[in-house]
DNA sequence: ACGAACGGTAAGTTACAACTTACCAATGAG
DNA sequence: CTCATTGGTAAGTTGTAACTTACCGTTCGT
């Protein structure tokens, strides 16, 4: 009955996006202002500004106000967070995959493997 | 500029619906079939159908006919896919966010950041 | 103090994906 | 063969989230 933490979903749920994934690959690469993602997207600023508000949330962003301009830079918390969430699921998957070839063994008789 | 393997991105993508991830959670538990999987996420067969049909395409689930049912279990490919994304992810943004904590303190030389 | 640069928020539109029902194909049991 | 099970596909509906434009607040330079 695996409970994941729900942090990594959400992260995951935030990456779903591909345009949200395409301005967190470019924070990735370096902080950025809004403006600056703005003109590399091929969405308006506004839009931009959204995106970015949504994987604040999720915990995948940070903000660095300078002067007028706000730096937005990958916190590591978020990615954390999902590397958690998927090593639970490896994990798991790899148990009931090993599980499945296993009944599987029983079915198509050979040799006991318990 | 980095180049992530497109498989782990669009294997995200398809866990970002939480449907989805419902299922795909359901089945890292375990091998089910279509009806049995029905039974339990509030949504009728056919969209669990159709879900399924999109976690196969992006390498998250194989199935294995068994007489007039279908058994859907977990495919560590998928995962394995989605893990390494991540992980590149990961080491890019620890690398980020190294760089920009070294320049925040070329400006702000009193900061203790560790 | 004023204007320019930057960016967040409000409000409205719209495309699409997540659903539904209806139907059909394939397998197994009697 | 016939009937019941199981599940994929077609077609249509709809809620919502990803956009847009318009507007406003804040910071900095002059």
């Amino acid at each position: 009955m695996t409970t994941y933490r729900t942090d990594g979903a959400l992260a995951v749920e935030a990456l779903g996006d591909p345009t949200r994934r395409a301005i967190f690959e470019l924070l990735v690469d370096g902080p950025r202002s809004v403006g600056d993602l703005a003109d590399v997207v091929p969405i308006s600023r506004p839009a931009v500004s959204q995106h970015l508000k949504v994987l604040h949330q999720r915990g995948l962003v940070d903000v660095r106000p300078q002067g007028t301009r706000r730096l937005y830079l990958v916190d590591p918390h978020g990615v954390e967070a999902m590397r958690a969430y998927l090593d639970q699921m490896w994990d798991s998957a790899l148990r009931a995959f090993a599980r499945a070839v296993e009944t599987d063994n029983e079915k198509n008789p050979r040799k006991r493997t318990t």
